[in-house]
DNA sequence: TAAGTTAGATTTAGATCTAAATTGAGGTCT
DNA sequence: AGACCTCAATTTAGATCTAAATCTAACTTA
């Protein structure tokens, strides 16, 4: 259940929308803040914030959590034999390894997937994929992906690539700042 | 404490990073799926877990939280007297009432904000600002924005435009569909 | 005015996450 | 061999959020 809002237009110049509103409004209390990035960086957040959200009601009805459905996901992208180490799962996810520990244990608990030592001399830990959790993540992927189809069908497919494409520039950029490299999607991460 | 993510090339076509492998992957393993959102949302959720998380890590220093900033930013980019109702609040976070309920009322223990019923005929409740909360927010909103202007300085000032341009199309387009109109600075929101 | 309704804020229950502490298998050094 | 060390997974402690239940003041209506 999340809030909505109403913004009253503000500051000197063109406000365009309730996040030029905030922008405008720090120029107006602070005008020495520099409000550069918050075009960007506010719009990133509050669309991830509703992408989110609405994931989640999609899948609610479905009988499952994105944070599941993100492990699923991975496990079923990754092929067969349905199988990756939770090391993998947690760079894929973007999570601290504790958070995968325990999606694993909850999925296992559901019997969405299997645990078990990876043979040989490494102490990893195989995570695999059950028939059910292949039915789940069949079930429920295509309902995921069809509905940010349609919240992003506002945009002409060259807006959408010229989007994705500055999107690729800034998370490379990004992740290389913060010495990470992330990734995941079907879980937002699918 | 994230986990960092490393990926191989994957699929058919030019794979460029690893969200288009993601992409890949599911044009392997289900032909049949439409991968035409990942480029864009996914992107966009990793961005905003990146935020996200560096927000907290820089918050952590000044000994302060993402969601009381974001609370604390709001009443202070509103301006003097400094004093929003908790609707006004909910409406600009993007979080549920009842969440703020929980902010206002860990902010208000830390003497950041005091809180009292609206005068006249409404049930609202007034927050305010101390002065307390007041420096607060001076000493670390620039902090937080220039951060971020720092995350970004990879792109172009052309390119950071016409990303924000179209986030602000897209960002309209899904507010509308979804019903809401929302907003929100540092704080992610902010 | 009394009963019932509405609306906004708060509280509660339950889930999940991060960060830190712990565990335990393997490996190393002497 | 025995004592350490290292690394990955797990467990724990604590914080926060959502959704739903509850509370209560302010209205409505007969």
């Amino acid at each position: 259940m999340e809030m909505s809002q109403q913004q009253a237009p503000e500051g000197a110049e063109s406000v365009r929308d309730p996040v030029d509103s905030i922008a405008a409004a720090w120029r107006r209390e602070r005008p020495q803040t520099s409000v550069a990035s918050i075009g960007v960086v506010t719009r990133i957040w509050q669309l991830a914030k509703h992408f989110g959200d609405d994931r989640r009601r999609v899948l609610a009805e479905a009988g499952i959590d994105s944070a599941t459905l993100d492990l699923l996901s991975t496990l079923r992208r990754s092929g067969p034999p349905y199988t990756l180490t939770t090391r993998e799962l947690a760079e894929q996810s973007l999570v601290t390894a504790g958070a995968i520990s325990q999606r694993v244990a909850r999925a296992e608990r559901e019997r969405l997937v299997t645990r078990r030592p990876a043979p040989g001399r490494s102490r990893a830990v195989l995570v695999e994929l059950t028939a059910a959790g292949h039915d789940l993540v069949e079930r429920t992927v295509d309902q995921v992906l069809s509905r940010e189809i349609e919240l992003l069908d506002g945009l002409t497919a060259e807006q959408r690539d010229s989007l994705a494409e500055l999107l690729r520039t800034l998370l490379g950029d990004v992740q290389e700042k913060l010495n990470l490299q992330g990734v995941s999607h079907v879980g937002h991460g699918a």
